[in-house]
DNA sequence: GACCCGTGGGA
DNA sequence: TTCCCAAGGGT
């Protein structure tokens, strides 16, 4: 087997489309000349096209344009980028990513920051932890006299929120150190590559699935070998039905071989979910703002900015526990049941019952209360917040 | 190692 | 509808 390079005459960056030859040889491939034009040069190699060729030419083929995949790789953009993208998609990031790294663009800014106007940014996107975490971090590298990211993988990983994935990430996409990252798309990918049965979670999987993929880093930026390796899991490997046809693996993944990569990896243990009611009064001012309140306690979405929030025992009526939540010096008048608003916490789902309570507008505790409406809270919400908020507002235009 | 945290989309 | 899960980290 050999590979080609088409390289452009000229060019400054030499970052050449590689390409499989197979058994042909250049001539037979006229085609891919005639259409790169005259200032292109084909070189051919004796040496066969290796599993870490065919992944990086297939990612600077089919990367995803993303606003943090700037060059040169900026390293606060990247750390903010890694922390969203804990166990959020793509397209949830996105959007947040540009709107963060605009207001802070940089760790000496976001350190300069409070938490509750990083919070606010945060609303949304769920596990607001990271958020605080992050916040923190700038905080610890400012305050310790420097304003740049460390660039080394130990030094990383002893940072609030950074974790071994994290500190991989950040220290290969912006620092080119060659350390392996293993998110849950590069389990799967290697996985099913390897047709791997154990469990990819455990410790000694973890360790195998690393050196599989150091094996890749040799003549590539480790960077672009980790990122493209979770690309084709978020793409082309993906849990349910990959697209193995445009896989650039194909030819050496032993799950496809064997006819089930879909096998691959093990599923993991399901955890029971939890049924849970929730009543939650929509306060409303005659300004059309609603009455927050900062969640105190319990485990669950604690600090934010929601409406008030309780249990609602299976036989309770609603409109009569909501009146019992009246804070002292709001004056009400009676309240209205709305249809119910279904949210997911992790294992947990919840059915939320609105109670509409319109409310003369009365000074409560700041610390405690703040009127607002969704896009203005000032802090940390949670989608719930909109979600209610969409519910009353439909059904009054119905009224 | 087990269990905790938000959220929304796809199958 | 229900289930799975997504560029994980902290405790």
């Amino acid at each position: 087997m050999r590979s080609a390079r088409l390289v452009q005459v000229g060019a400054k960056d030499l970052s050449p489309l590689r390409f499989d030859l197979g058994n042909r040889t250049e001539s037979q491939i006229p085609g891919v000349l005639a259409s790169q034009g005259p200032s292109f040069l084909l070189f051919c190699h004796n040496t066969p096209m290796t599993t870490a060729d065919a992944l990086v030419d297939w990612f600077e083929g089919h990367a995803r344009s993303l606003p943090w995949r700037t060059e040169p790789r900026d390293a606060y953009r990247t750390l903010v980028s890694e922390i969203m993208l804990q166990q959020t998609q793509v397209d949830r990031v996105a959007p947040r990513f540009v709107e963060f790294v605009r207001r802070w663009p940089d760790l000496k800014a976001l350190a300069a920051a409070s938490e509750d106007d990083v919070l606010a940014i945060w609303s949304g996107l769920g596990y607001y932890r990271r958020a605080r975490l992050l916040h923190r971090l700038a905080r610890e590298v400012v305050g310790s006299g420097r304003n740049q990211l460390p660039e080394d993988i130990e030094a990383l990983r002893t940072l609030p929120g950074i974790g071994d994935y994290t500190a991989a990430a950040v220290g290969s996409l912006a620092f080119g150190l060659e350390a392996p990252v293993l998110d849950g798309n590069v389990q799967r990918v290697v996985a099913r590559v390897t047709a791997s049965d154990g469990d990819p979670r455990a410790s000694g999987g973890q360790t195998r699935m690393k050196a599989w993929v150091r094996k890749l880093f040799p003549g590539h930026h480790p960077g672009v070998v980790n990122e493209a390796l979770m690309e084709l899991g978020a793409t082309v490997c993906t849990p349910s039905r990959p697209r193995c046809d445009s896989c650039p693996l194909l030819r050496c993944c032993k799950g496809y071989q064997a006819g089930c990569p879909e096998e691959y990896p093990p599923p993991r243990k399901v955890r029971a979910t939890e049924h849970l009611r929730w009543v939650a009064v929509c306060f409303v001012g005659s300004d059309g703002r609603w009455l927050l309140r900062r969640v105190q306690e319990g485990p669950i979405l604690r600090g934010l900015w929601l409406p008030p929030l309780a249990d609602l025992e299976a036989e309770a009526d609603p409109v009569s526990v909501a009146m019992g939540l009246v804070p002292e010096g709001l004056m009400v008048e009676t309240g209205t049941m709305f249809g119910a608003v279904r949210h997911h916490i992790t294992h947990r789902r919840i059915e939320v019952i609105p109670v509409l309570v319109p409310t003369l507008d009365a000074d409560l505790p700041a610390a405690v209360w703040q009127w607002s409406r969704p896009g203005e809270v000032l802090g940390g919400t949670s989608s719930l917040f909109e979600k209610l908020h969409k519910v009353i507002r439909n059904n009054e235009k119905d009224s």
